[in-house]
DNA sequence: GTCTATATGATGATAGAC
DNA sequence: GTCTATCATCATATAGAC
């Protein structure tokens, strides 16, 4: 724990730098689609080296995923978000997965693991579950103070329109992987039209 | 080509075999998480039985997305569904949808590839271009009709609208394999509120 | 504490038997 | 034409060197 990512060091240590490579990885490949000889690799070390970090795949999933859920925390709680009015919470919900498709049209960690849902090890799974709750209730919230203040306008519930947008949002992501960033747009644009009174 | 599929008799021939079973592991665990192993073992022949029909698993996959191509474009000139009204066929969409939740709550095609496109053989991205660029088509004409004989309620394009609700309807399957049918029947019934006039 | 050499099994694919 | 025995390679993971 010399060399934390956290810390003030510009270099990441081995642990984080497997980290953000297995992220990339996943979020660009899927999960079942790189390996510990894939990181050793690029990493410059024997794949061994990788297990002495993460003793399994499993362990590194589950290390990936619950550093994405801490982040979430942070974001959603950082005062230049939390302080937002609702439709501006939504535009910075939107500019994250903005953010996403700069980076190599990403998709987002949700449309990452989905599919192979019943492939993953159960911690990891659990931790999905829970990050994507949290977004959820999140949105939800938004939405409601937003309706309430007449900033954002939809029907149906808080609840069930935030299920729908974030669905939508890590669709949109995938949508842009297979083809291009134009539906992602296009997508996004529908969702300001909608939600956003005019 | 002794027993096919769309022949009169029940018992489908070794090659449709390994067809439905390849689709459902594809469907319910992704393309990058099973092996010609598995099909091989179910079906109580040897992996290189499998390689006989489909020479790679490349071959294997594209004649996956190829075969359900063909089903789209069947599926949609039927005329129990090319005659209805705008509605009933937006209503149709919805049914197929949820017929794959019954099935043990199977990811659409799209849905199922789009994290691990990346990974997939070319001409498989191909096809599934093509069938994602069809269905868009196909729905983004049942709107425009919809709206014009005022069946159906929309802002913005009928292009833009098509891909924003496919794009949440492949996401509500994801969503329902991460936590359950719950969710899957939230942004369903919320994109009826939306779309059917009141 | 950190990593390398090595093992064991699964993977996709080939050559050849029936 | 259809499938089986076999292969080379890659997968994850362990034991042990520094």
């Amino acid at each position: 724990m010399s060399n934390q990512a956290s810390s003030s060091t510009l270099i990441p240590d081995t642990r984080t730098r497997i980290l953000d490579l297995a992220e990339t990885l996943l979020l660009e490949r899927g999960f079942n689609a790189f390996s510990y000889q894939h990181l050793a690799r690029e990493l410059g070390v024997r794949p061994a080296a990788i297990h002495y970090h993460f003793p399994s795949k499993d362990d590194l999933g589950t290390a990936l995923v619950t550093r994405q859920l801490r982040r979430l925390r942070k974001w959603r709680d950082l005062p230049r978000v939390a302080d937002l009015p609702p439709n501006q919470q939504l535009e910075a919900l939107f500019a994250v997965y903005d953010n996403h498709l700069g980076h190599d049209r990403r998709v987002c960690l949700f449309g990452a693991l989905a599919a192979d849902f019943r492939t993953l090890p159960a911690p990891m799974q659990a931790e999905l579950r829970t990050f994507n709750r949290e977004l959820t209730e999140w949105l939800a919230q938004v939405l409601a103070v937003g309706r309430a203040t007449s900033t954002l306008r939809f029907v149906g519930s808080p609840a069930a329109k935030a299920t729908q947008v974030l669905t939508t949002l890590a669709g949109a992501l995938q949508v842009a992987r297979v083809h291009d960033e134009t539906p992602f747009q296009v997508i996004v644009g529908q969702l300001r039209l909608e939600l956003l009174p005019s």
